[in-house]
DNA sequence: TAGGCCATCTGGTCCT
DNA sequence: AGGACCAGATGGCCTA
């Protein structure tokens, strides 16, 4: 297949805008990277601004309308001297260091997020879309307890946590949840072992193999949990299935759950005996009409604040997690996540 | 081997 | 002018 970068590449290169030297820039960065990486340098990055008026904007003269000229008219200062090759070259070098660092920082504050999550595991990371997609769901379950009093040991708030969650995230989340209150002991020792394991043997009396594994579902471990993280299941002291739906739960309230285009049917719902029902508005987010109280009881924080991402490392949940019999009450989780951003 | 996920490079656009 | 942000492209790695 020749990709649209690779008929630039030769577009370019059939110009004589491209210097041989160039395919060689950034050496410094990264074994991977491999010929696309010179692509693309005909732009006005390449120009060289001291070059003079005339030479200018020969670019945007086909855009500007008026003149339907094509984009280049002739070889114009189509020469990289040495001196603009290295310019380009350092420009580019640092905008690329500045964009890696950037996705960095955006990558820690995804990895933040996922050990505030329900479900934390170090050996099976949550993908980046999963993450953000259970994070939505946390806050929108969440909400639901502090505003309609629903209870986090409904099944309803399980299944928001789950809602549009790929299917191994979907038993993740599902299998942590069958945890029962955490033992001291235990907690020590869930870092290295699949909640998957926990939920069907680790906890006689609590885990009820009415999760998974499931005929047709990928077998655990999808993921561990950390004590740290227990504090957000602590409240499921039994399965969920102990208690039947209430008239509160999120199938029949007044705040319509979450019906957007994410990934395929749940084969959890099968397993909590969920009727994933196939939303009339495929593609409209329905999320709670206003934000969740308890957010609004956070810090404001400058986007400065946070531009310098704490270092993961450094990072601790403050909750003492034996505190609450319960889900941890809002200010609790406001001052959590206040101090998240306080570093 | 196909597909998912990811890191990186890149050029364009907007903002300060 | 330079930096931040964004989206597209690409290739690597991993897994079913």
């Amino acid at each position: 297949m020749m990709s649209k970068r690779g008929d630039m590449s030769e577009l370019v290169s059939s110009l004589g805008w491209l210097d041989e030297d160039l395919s060689s820039q950034d050496g410094e960065e990264g074994p991977e990277m491999g010929s696309h990486r010179s692509i693309g340098q005909g732009s006005e990055d390449m120009e060289d601004p001291d070059e003079g008026d005339d030479d200018d904007d020969d670019d945007k003269a086909g855009v500007d309308g008026e003149t339907q000229m094509p984009k280049r008219r002739g070889p114009k200062k189509k020469k990289m001297t040495r001196a603009r090759q290295e310019r380009f070259k350092a420009r580019r070098s640092k905008a690329n260091a500045r964009e890696r660092s950037r996705m960095h920082g955006l990558n820690d504050a995804l990895d933040v997020l996922r050990k505030v999550m329900p479900c934390y595991s170090k050996t099976q990371k949550l993908s980046k879309i999963e993450t953000l997609r259970l994070a939505r769901n946390y806050i929108w379950a969440l909400s639901e307890v502090l505003e309609n009093g629903q209870s986090p040991e409904s099944h309803g708030f399980v299944e928001m946590l789950c809602k549009g969650l790929s299917q191994p995230t979907s038993n993740l989340v599902a299998g942590c949840l069958q945890l029962g209150p955490p033992a001291p002991m235990l907690i020590n020792k869930l870092d290295e072992k699949p909640c998957g394991a926990l939920a069907m043997g680790g906890q006689p009396g609590h885990g009820h193999p009415l999760v998974y594994p499931s005929p047709g579902l990928p077998s655990p471990p999808y993921g561990s949990l950390e004590a740290s993280h227990l504090l957000h299941v602590k409240s499921f002291k039994g399965s969920v299935y102990e208690q039947h739906p209430s008239p509160n739960d999120c199938g029949s309230n007044s705040t319509p759950p979450y019906e957007g285009p994410l990934t395929p049917p749940l084969s959890i719902s099968g397993n909590y005996a969920l009727k994933q029902e196939p939303s009339p508005h495929e593609g409209e987010r329905s999320y709670p009409s206003h934000p969740p109280h308890f957010l609004s009881s956070l810090p404001h924080y400058a986007p400065s604040s946070v531009g310098h991402l704490f270092p993961v490392s450094r990072y601790e949940l403050p909750l003492d997690i034996q505190a609450f019999d319960s889900f941890p009450p809002p200010h609790m989780v406001a001052s959590q996540m206040g101090s998240i951003y306080s570093e």
